[in-house]
DNA sequence: AAGTGGTCTAGACCACTAC
DNA sequence: TAGTGGTCTAGACCACTTG
């Protein structure tokens, strides 16, 4: 066919044709020449620029759709989004990997364990139905010798029964739980809290002193699986995230 | 043609068909059907069994591979992802939008806004030469009579000439950016602080109160825009996100 | 060497919607 | 109603990788 020889096969071949024509759209619109709201060619006339057929065309501009850069109107055209909420990428690292980051060794102690029913001050917690059997855990991470992250945990044993017999001994709960149980769905919840005292005596330091606390609740196919309470000593640590274009 | 009249427009019209096969891989995948590290049908297999080209087979897989749940080998076939990194999406909702969701008035007050050269103060918050032009506001969010959230920021007069003089009456800095300025990149730093005592007088806490503190830094094609430190008493807020598979 | 995915085409029909 | 995007096809060639 023409079109492939002209330009499918161009001399530029690193990158595919669809690739390109990504990267160009893209790029006239996060320089601004293309600003939100403003219609961008259509696909007959981008078909025409770059000399290939409507499908490459389609895919490429698919792509944006997808990536939140265009919106797409039949009969209207395709314009450049308007950036509505913005969503950053969290990323949820294994805390050994955390601590590894620092340069840092790692280790970690189980200081409580305790299998039970599902208690009234457990419900809040997890989603789970009262008397269900659960498995508590109190946790604590460690950077070189100085506490780096306390971990209170429940697991859901109807969902993991496994849970119950497993020592915990090369695996922190929570990477053995990442490892063992595919999940679904999850929620996460970050604040800052004051330290009582507990909590101040297990990472060494005084009551009162700011914390992050991430709380994640875990559930596989509605079925609750896990809900942990981390707890950081708010000088020592920062969650970073990295940003996304809107999606 | 017979795969159109089969398949293509089949009796479940609404979704396309490139989106069901995605969806049904997507419910093998999600379920545990096909583990990580299983290997999927191959595309003419998949062709055969949804009665459609391979185009359409192409596109869905592809859609599953920019969404991270498979990858593809040639000659090898395509295969489950093993789970890297778990992500949460972080959703970075406006100020005005987070107090509206608890059902309460906003507003805000400029507090402070200078126009100067940036200062060794300033360059380390955000990635500019000194001497260069920068606005600095301080702005406090309200819901209802409570102070909800301090924000400093430092916004890049050489990237965004306009905001010198605009009085940010209608819109918060914050949102003003966003609706004006594409960023093409942006980080974010959270952690935990307790409040000094100019912070705690400005949101009418007593200091040394947890207060979650989020750090956002945002470029447009490597050039700083605006940096932004935002202060939530930390009783009063947390941040929520929602899990993604990986990504 | 064979088989898989990666890409592209030229055409087609349809659905939606702006005019 | 006309024009746009949404979808799909049947075939083709190529590149890569595994056996």
């Amino acid at each position: 066919m023409e079109g492939a020889n002209e330009a499918g096969r161009a001399p530029r071949a690193t990158a595919s044709l669809h690739q390109r024509i990504v990267a160009d759209v893209e790029g006239k619109i996060v320089s601004g020449e293309w600003p939100p709201g403003a219609r961008i060619p259509f696909e007959i006339e981008l078909c025409d620029f770059y000399g290939c057929s409507r499908m490459t065309v389609n895919k490429a501009l698919g792509r944006l759709v997808d990536a939140g850069l265009i919106e797409r109107r039949r009969k209207a055209g395709s314009f450049v989004s308007r950036p509505r909420s913005q969503a950053a990428v969290l990323e949820i690292h294994d805390i050994r990997a955390e601590v590894a980051a620092l340069g840092l060794p790692y280790r970690f102690e189980i200081t409580a364990r305790a299998r039970r029913s599902a208690r009234s001050v457990d419900l809040g917690r997890i989603d789970l139905a009262g008397g269900a059997p659960v498995l508590a855990l109190r946790c604590l991470h460690f950077a070189g010798e100085r506490p780096f992250c306390a971990e209170d945990r429940l697991i859901n044993l109807s969902a993991v029964p496994e849970a119950a017999t497993e020592p915990f001994e090369d695996l922190s709960p929570g990477a053995w739980l990442v490892a063992r149980v595919p999940w679904t769905d999850a929620q996460h919840r970050i604040g800052a809290t004051n330290a009582a005292r507990a909590v101040a005596a297990v990472l060494g330091i005084d009551v009162g002193t700011a914390c992050l606390t991430i709380e994640r609740r875990t559930w596989r196919a509605g079925e609750a699986i896990t809900s942990v309470e981390l707890t950081y000593p708010g000088a020592a640590h920062r969650l970073v995230a990295r940003f996304t274009p809107t999606s």
